[in-house]
DNA sequence: ATGCAAGGAACAAACGTTTGAGCAGATGAG
DNA sequence: CTCATCTGCTCAAACGTTTGTTCCTTGCAT
């Protein structure tokens, strides 16, 4: 905002024959401290309310190197889960007195890394980020450096960075044993993006739910590149065409990947459940709504934004190296009627 | 970002036994405008690279008095029409070199009032915002004071200030009268808020498709609050409960409202659109996987956030008062079957 | 030799805060 | 009457850039 004719503590200083410092002490609260007496307080208060005095934020973060400010870098704000986060981040700061800079990275490294440093020109105070990559080499710098940092839904198991994300082991574990519970035993599992610690722990979900019913882990019962719509598309293709498996239930990552099953079971005129069980990661309020209400493994959205800003303040107050903590928040699996006994 | 042992100009400086101001200017591509040797110069770039230096923007935007910052203050980033807007905006932004500070004003004008000043104080060089309340009085005195402005969704007929919305007026006449030709005259809608233009416009626009029919405008068949699921809900309940009235087919005006409406059908019984039709503005990514796949108004998402930017840049440019343009994203309107002849 | 113009870089102020240190005058104790 | 103490405030530097002005050298023409 052009601060046009801005009042400053030096013009109200000039206005009441005061020094700027008696000003600013006193418009910081700090006038008992420095023996500011009430009267003088008082006129520089009501000068300050007169003239509609505000201070300049970039001007006290230039002098305390403090800048109120966090960055929060996620892949796609448009995907729902990440909106609802970052709403929750947004709120929780607000709470605070600090403000997001917001940073899509589309899913590219690249963008990520150089938003980082674009944050660093910024003197952002800490950074919340939920990175893309397969690894996270180029933040382990930033806490070296001593800057706060918090991941969200996924984590590096090699880098020693506080981190908060669903329990995506338990939530994929939940989710595969109902389906067992089904009498189902050929589950298909469409994933994310390998490497990714969510992807990951969902798959080892998955696999250790298997295993525990004393279901053999057979890869071809698994496909799937990314987390995106058309990686699940390609998959439940190349899942539903094989003639070597013939799953009965499909276990999606994703969200957007259970679109792309949805419209290849669209396409093949399968029924859900009646042909084949479906649950996806990920609950939406639409679920209900489609033309199977869809059985979901929802993710705690606000306690996971909620927990990621306790974490970074949590460094701010104590050190960055104080907090290495990794947070999962639990999910819960909602029953609708996409599973059907096999 | 703690900034802890950042290289700074006089670092640089010091080491190379140049003044501060030499170092800058290489640093900002003008050394030749003043006239600074090319071996000088690469001295300085070497030594800028070597100790990683990055320009403390902090200390640029108090001295430039810009900071490269645009405030983006919307109702609620979790629903996906403004999640989709914000994330166009914060491209486009980023092209150009400008972060974005989010702000989430929860449908609170209070909220809203409050970011306000506190963006004035960080002087973020422009404003996008969605406004919640029905009147804009609070943001007239930001233009007059020269701070770039643009509104988004909703602007206020009275206030003199560059917008972008979607055609809603277009948008509900296309639809109500695509439920017209189908035989339609006992037309429902829900409608957002009252007295936000996009409500208005679109209750315009269904009346004005509705007269052109010569159907007569029933009052009774309007109902709503907000653009919320469970006001949706509620007038839904209203409308289908009254003995005086009896619609064969509902236009609403929302995404949340739509769901509203859905639950209020699911527990009646009717289903679409045998026993009744249902167009909804606002288009989404599971529209077509509904139980009855959605016959909807869509809305240019990505036209809509790349026309604010537009817009707040040629104020940027040009100057605040120069530029006073309203834009009207034309919207299309997706068949699908959730309407069928009446 | 003398003057003059470039060439190359330094000086210093400014942006608006914050804060440790200091300075006058008043008050009180001895 | 003197010294110490308190009261109430001011001074000045610092944060890291940016930029108009100035200053000192050279080289060159006269």
């Amino acid at each position: 905002m052009k601060r046009y004719e801005q009042t400053t503590l030096k013009q109200i200083a000039a206005d009441l024959k005061l020094s700027v410092s008696t000003v600013s002490r006193v418009l910081a609260g700090k006038g008992d401290r420095y023996r500011i007496s009430a009267q003088t307080a008082d006129r520089v208060k009501a000068e300050a309310k007169r003239t509609g005095f505000v201070p300049n934020q970039i001007a006290s973060a230039l002098r305390l190197k403090r800048t109120h400010t966090i960055g929060l870098i996620i892949p796609d704000i448009s995907n729902p889960f990440f909106a609802a986060v970052a709403r929750q981040i947004e709120m929780e700061a607000a709470r605070r007195g600090y403000f997001i800079i917001l940073c899509d990275s589309r899913d590219s490294t690249g963008a990520e890394v150089e938003y980082l440093k674009l944050l660093q020109s910024r003197s952002v105070d800490g950074l919340i980020i939920s990175p893309v990559g397969r690894i996270g080499a180029h933040l382990r710098g930033l806490r070296g450096n001593g800057v706060p940092v918090v991941l969200i839904d996924r984590y590096f198991p090699d880098l020693e960075a506080p981190y908060v994300t669903s329990d995506n082991y338990g939530g994929a574990y939940e989710a595969v044993t109902h389906l067992i519970e089904y009498g189902h035993t050929q589950i298909a599992c469409v994933r994310g993006i390998a490497g990714s610690s969510t992807a990951d722990d969902r798959l080892a979900g998955y696999r250790a739910a298997l295993g525990a019913a004393g279901i053999d882990y057979d890869p071809q019962m698994v496909a799937g590149d990314d987390f995106s719509e058309s990686s699940g598309y390609a998959a439940a293709q190349v899942l539903l065409k094989s003639k070597s498996v013939k799953p009965s239930a499909i276990f999606s990552q994703g969200n957007l990947i259970t679109f792309g099953v949805l419209r290849v079971l669209d396409e093949k005129n399968l029924a859900v459940p009646v042909d084949i069980s479906l649950v996806s990661f990920d609950d939406h309020y639409y679920a209900s709504f489609l033309a199977t209400p869809l059985t979901t493994v929802a993710q705690d959205k606000e306690s996971i934004g909620r927990d990621a800003v306790k974490l970074l303040f949590r460094q701010l107050d104590q050190g960055v190296d104080k907090i290495t903590e990794g947070i999962h928040v639990p999910t819960f699996l909602i029953k609708r009627k996409s599973v059907a006994y096999c």
